[in-house]
RNA sequence: GAGGUUGUAGCUCAGUUGGUUAGAGCGUCGGAUUGUGGUUCCGAAGGUCGCGGGUUCGAGACCCGUCUUCCUCCCCA
């Protein structure tokens, strides 16, 4: 090797099982998703910077990965910028393309630019990767595939309902030990910081709520207090700790708890409505839980929010979503109203693999590996191949005529579930030997009609 | 973006306070077996010790930089 081999920070190669098993994955959830009557849509990797730009907040803005331009453009960047220190305004100098940071944006900006192509509500599903620039850890790449669902173009919270079915659809053929789902709505959270008096600085409190399951209740109310968050407000806060009981308990103790306050109220009735309608089909081995300090980073959301995670493993969310009214509005298109969920294929790749719930057959080779031992029979072979294709069966000819153990060699590797010799002995015989590789029994077939007598 | 951590054969890893020619297992290839794999036995190939610089008579080991790995924060799928 005279060079280190390396994919880039982030990204990894996938061998051929390793893509089987992901396109198992994607397999399944296009099949819910189709089932429900989504349709497939695909957009660019790369829109231009403007149409991403300010749309994931300060952070989001740090993690785009940007194109640079090329050739003649180059010479627009706008040196006086980089002199002045407005590097923001070089960097957009340098570059007006940018990798694709998630899927919902795009689609946004598909939706306003094809809205009269479409017919609403629309529901569509993408399976496509996204670019983060953020630091690889476990359950994170810089490029990994997002499987994204949504609806536009109607504010019923049947909708919402539909996607937790897919959610469970999807979760359950994938045989994972259990899940759980986490509901919130951000008009609750409005509604919260209202009741506090503090509704200007929600993104600050819900950001601070969001951690309470990571570092705990007193971990938060020392970010609060160290972010401004007066003795009087955290108290008011407290409660919201000291929520119990089921689901319908706890939105009636937030119901008291948000009295005083129209929009949280509101927010409690989208959620005891998708509730009240699941609650009779959540399996044992799944919950659905009230999180009031469920927040979400995103911060398009409006109304329901929602985040899921496998049980029994440590990893992040394996799917998340939310209503957003206004996201078509920042491409000038108002009044459109969507929800949406998007599942995290790599990290549900990463569970299966270590929870060894990926299907034993993906590992399988083709169902028959052609032997041949010499150039005179590998043209009887490849049209026996043929015939065999022609009846929907994977089949393989061996290249070249090497020894038998090589050859047996590459089947067994392959993982090939049948070998048919046709060599010398054979022709002689006017023959041709099966051989099972996992029982390793053989068969000898008339020459002639073997094909059939193999397959009846 | 901040802090820490890792890097030695294709893979997983040894390598003593800095000291001769850098090792093992697995895998690969060849043979035992010229027509029977997945087991066994024998043999072989495979290394700019991540990269660049420095200290030293001498660096895989120590120092600096850089890239990479994994982790914490930030944020998120």
């Amino acid at each position: 090797m005279s060079q280190k081999l390396n994919t880039p920070k982030g990204t990894r190669d996938y061998l051929p099982l390793d893509v089987r098993k992901r396109n198992y994955i994607f397999q399944i959830i296009s099949e819910a998703f189709e089932q429900f009557g989504y349709q497939p849509i695909e957009t660019p990797s790369f829109e231009l910077s403007s149409t991403l730009m300010g749309k994931y907040g300060e952070e989001g803005d740090r993690l785009i990965f940007r194109i640079l331009n090329s050739g003649e453009k180059l010479k627009k960047a706008d040196i006086s910028a980089l002199e002045n220190d407005q590097l923001a305004k070089f960097a957009h100098s340098l570059s007006e393309k940018a990798l694709r940071y998630d899927l919902t944006v795009p689609f946004a900006r598909y939706v306003v630019q094809h809205q009269n192509d479409l017919t609403f509500p629309f529901k569509r599903y993408q399976i496509q990767p996204v670019w983060r620039a953020d630091r690889p850890q476990h359950g994170r790449y810089q490029e990994f595939y997002q499987c994204d669902g949504d609806v536009v173009g109607s504010d019923s919270l049947r909708n919402e309902v539909e996607l937790m079915r897919i959610i469970q659809r999807v979760l359950r053929r994938l045989n994972l030990p259990g899940f759980s789902i986490k509901l919130n709505n951000r008009k609750v959270l409005s509604g919260i910081a209202q009741v506090c008096g503090v509704e200007h600085e929600l993104i600050a409190l819900t950001v601070a709520l969001d951690k309470l399951d990571k570092i705990g209740k007193e971990a938060v109310i020392e970010e609060l207090s160290s972010k401004g968050f007066t003795p009087q407000v955290l108290e008011k806060i407290n409660p919201l700790f000291a929520l119990e009981g089921t689901f319908e308990d706890r939105i009636n103790q937030l119901r008291d708890y948000l009295s005083e306050s129209p929009i949280g109220l509101k927010g409690l009735e989208e959620i005891s409505f998708v509730f009240e309608k699941l609650k009779n089909e959540i399996a044992e081995n799944e919950t659905l839980e009230l999180e009031v300090t469920l927040a979400r980073g995103l911060n398009y959301y409006t109304g329901m929010i929602l985040e899921v995670k496998a049980s029994g493993i440590e990893m992040g969310s394996i799917c998340g979503g939310g209503r957003y009214d206004d996201l078509t509005e920042l491409f000038g298109l108002k009044g459109l109203s969507g929800v949406g969920i998007s599942f995290g294929a790599d990290r549900i790749y990463d569970i299966l693999n270590s929870l060894k719930l990926f299907p034993e057959h993906l590992s399988e080779g083709p169902e028959l590996l052609l032997l041949h031992f010499s150039e005179s029979s590998a043209d009887q072979c490849d049209a026996w191949a043929q015939q065999l294709r022609d009846l929907g069966k994977s089949v393989e000819v061996y290249p070249s005529a090497l020894k038998l153990q090589k050859q047996l060699k590459y089947a067994n590797d392959r993982g090939v579930q049948w070998v048919a010799f046709y060599g010398d002995v054979e022709i002689e015989q006017q023959c041709v030997v099966l051989k099972n590789m996992h029982t390793g029994e053989q068969f000898t077939y008339d020459v002639k009609s073997w094909v059939a007598d193999w397959l009846g």
